[in-house]
DNA sequence: CCGAGCGCCAAGCGATACTTATGGGGTGGA
DNA sequence: TCCACCCCATAAGTATCGCTTGGCGCTCGG
């Protein structure tokens, strides 16, 4: 059954003639005569009966016209539906990001993205770059917001793109009582801890910390390891360990036992937004995509 | 938007490929590229994201299948729906037909119309013949079963279809105790009733009955006027008048007060159907029809 | 590194569908 | 009563649309 022409049958119902019908379509009699016709022969049944003052429907008219009816609506409500996610009056985007992102950049970004585009719907996911390419990879999220440490392989494969949306420097952290804990603003150089007691972050982090440590001539004793920023900190203010922290996670939550300084000779870590290549044609991620950068770029 | 390309859009989903969904279709990848294309540029947002090793939906793409899962249901339903009346396992006809045929031949033929066809819906409404043909015009009954007298005009105008399926001869009825009562088969000529008060039945079978009596040489003294059939006979069973009635209204009911006897010289009336000329495109119709002429020829 | 699978692009050809032209049937007004 | 108008059907022509063929880029797995 050919869908076309039932809406045309509409048509024909509405103008209860076909001439009528063909004026409201801006097409000629016959054509719309071909057209009842092969709906006819489809049908095996009349669906009009030809009468001298135009056409009237027969039982079955009747009845196709019902269904024919229930279809135009529904395809006037899809109408309504994409039209209403190409104009960013609905969607939802799907955002994965590292913790100390998620504590900080992302909650910005979707406020300002909120006041942008009220009636979107985002969904923030926490998740280590590795991960965060693989939720991406699967399709479990439409964008990723992940970073990499210089010299370091960014995470995503070929399918996706790459878009670098900021830097995030790190910081030497110090208990408040350690002798080099002080001036806050001037860099410090790792050398100046080769003799300390290290705390690594996630793994990817720890790595980093050994290879820069390496790079300026030492190796470091690191005795913990956890990606819980905050429980880092509270090991440092304590006294029992320095430690090379990103900004973003001090700016998430600073604990007030801890002294900070930059640290000198470090390169800090780029961020990144992953997201597939047609991404940018969904008004909906890339407006979320535009939100994050602008944010990003802000900091 | 194009209807058609949603069904076929249904298929990629399905496929979660566009060449599985060409294979299905029996096309070629190619062409459900460009359908999908169309739909896409359409739908002003893409409806898929092109992986690997297929495709993937987007969040427009789940929307739109939601819709075009609906519609496509809506299109098997309405396909079903012509089906069955096209083959008979439903339908509705309407029927008028004139009081004495309404008791006699009508509900013969739709128990002969419901032993062929048990799913049809027939449904009677009693209408005189100028009545039935206008309700046949208007629209409000597919069939009418009309008769004329014998010289008289048949109802239905030009627009319809007249068919004539049997006749009905007319009987004199008189009291028992009439001097023509007997014998019973024997043709009575109304000249022999010249004398006799009568009655007439509806209009039209007045008239009749005065033409007759005219072509037979006299002017008849009628007293009495109704279409009922019952009433008619009453009346003659109490000796109060004599009566030329039509066989079928014996048929529906004979009062055991009336003797009847042929009538001489007085063609019968011509039972009709009407319709309209595409009806015997129509499947419940057609057999509508079927069934009355096939009663009618019985009798 | 190469082959298989998937999808995109460009060009060609055929089928589909709309147009113009014509005719028949019925109705209403002159 | 006849003519003019309206409605629909049919036939033939043409143009558009849509499917096919052929070729390319990309990704993944052997």
């Amino acid at each position: 059954m050919d869908v076309q022409r039932l809406l045309i049958f509409r048509e024909i119902a509405r103008a209860q003639s076909i001439g009528g019908a063909a004026r409201a379509l801006g097409w000629t009699q016959p054509a719309v005569s071909q057209h009842l016709r092969h709906l006819e022969r489809q049908a095996g049944i009349p669906l009009v009966l030809r009468r001298p003052r135009g056409v009237q429907l027969t039982e079955a008219g009747h009845a196709l016209l019902r269904h024919a009816d229930a279809i135009a609506a529904r395809v006037q409500a899809a109408t309504e539906e994409l039209q209403a996610l190409s104009q960013l009056r609905a969607g939802t985007v799907r955002l994965a990001a590292f913790p100390s992102a998620g504590a900080t950049v992302v909650p910005a970004a979707m406020s300002l993205l909120a006041r942008r585009h009220p009636r979107l719907d985002v969904r923030l996911r926490e998740a280590e770059p590795p991960q965060a390419a693989d939720l991406l990879a699967a399709g479990d999220v439409d964008v990723a917001l992940t970073f990499a440490h210089a010299g370091e392989e960014p995470a995503g494969a070929g399918e996706m793109v790459r878009v670098p949306i900021g830097e995030d420097p790190l910081r030497l952290v110090l208990p408040r009582s350690h002798p080099c804990a002080q001036p806050p603003d001037v860099p410090l150089h790792l050398r100046e801890l080769a003799r300390d007691t290290w705390t690594g972050g996630c793994e990817r982090c720890t790595d980093h910390l050994r290879q820069a440590c390496e790079a300026a001539g030492f190796t470091p004793d690191i005795r913990h390891g956890t990606d819980d920023y905050v429980l880092t900190q509270a090991l440092i203010a304590r006294g029992l360990a320095v430690g090379l922290l990103p900004q973003l996670a001090l700016d998430a939550a600073l604990d007030p036992g801890v002294a900070v300084r930059p640290a000198a000779g470090v390169r800090p870590r780029v961020l990144y937004l992953l997201h597939h290549r047609e991404a940018d044609q969904i008004p909906a991620v890339a407006s979320a995509l535009r939100a994050l950068s602008d944010t990003a770029a802000r900091a």
